[in-house]
DNA sequence: CTCGTTGGTAAGTTATAGCTTACCGTTAGC
DNA sequence: GCTAACGGTAAGCTATAACTTACCAACGAG
């Protein structure tokens, strides 16, 4: 259940907008950081979360951190997320209904 | 940016256990609530927030509150979670890149 | 009409997530 | 060696999200 764990990750916008920066490329925490309302520590322990989430990852070049995408990370939310319109899965779902209900319609 | 909503919304466990009951089809709020951890109040609560985000919708019968999913809530966090994989966005992502930066790598 | 069932809402409690400031370790340059 | 930039961590504050119990309105059955 990882994809619950990505989700809750990416619930905060502040830390979606910093993860969101790192889909132009790898930077710096101070290129992070920049213009963003929060303090430059507040960036770090979004990082930090993260990274603990496997969305990100770290690398260090001399004293600085350079943080990357690691989009491997949302493989299992995306396929969370593209089972609700798996039509064979949904077939079999409403078959299983039929067989425990009295049966009334399907959304949509 | 409805597709922060979404994560923001199906960030909560509890609140993405009732959301995923009613992939089995539409379902009273007894039913959802039955054999859940909370009270039947907290899961009134949560469908609320479901709703109001899109995710669900409702229908009375009766006396009845008839819940039922709706994957066009779905839609925009979806497209935000395929933009990551685009591979056109992503190759004109690295080439206004290429013009503010002293060119590092990419990630991956 | 009365009573049971369904479920929404109000009020209050509590755990925690996100923030801040202060501090420290590490590396680079002079 | 000394100093400045980078950034991680600790401690503490505060707003709020999720839960509870209590209550009430709506409809159905007898």
């Amino acid at each position: 259940m990882a994809y619950g764990n990505a989700l809750a990750v990416l619930a905060d916008p502040t830390r979606r907008t910093v993860f969101e920066r790192l889909r132009a490329g790898p930077r710096p925490v101070n290129a992070i950081a920049a213009g963003l309302p929060v303090s430059r520590p507040a960036v770090s322990q979004h990082l930090k979360v993260l990274k603990e989430a496997g969305l990100v990852e770290e690398r260090s070049e001399g004293v600085r951190r350079i943080y990357s995408l690691r989009r491997e990370g949302l493989r299992e939310l995306r396929e969370w997320l593209d089972g609700f319109w798996d039509v064979a899965l949904e077939a079999f779902r409403l078959e299983a209904e039929k067989s425990h209900m009295s049966g009334s319609g399907v959304d949509e």
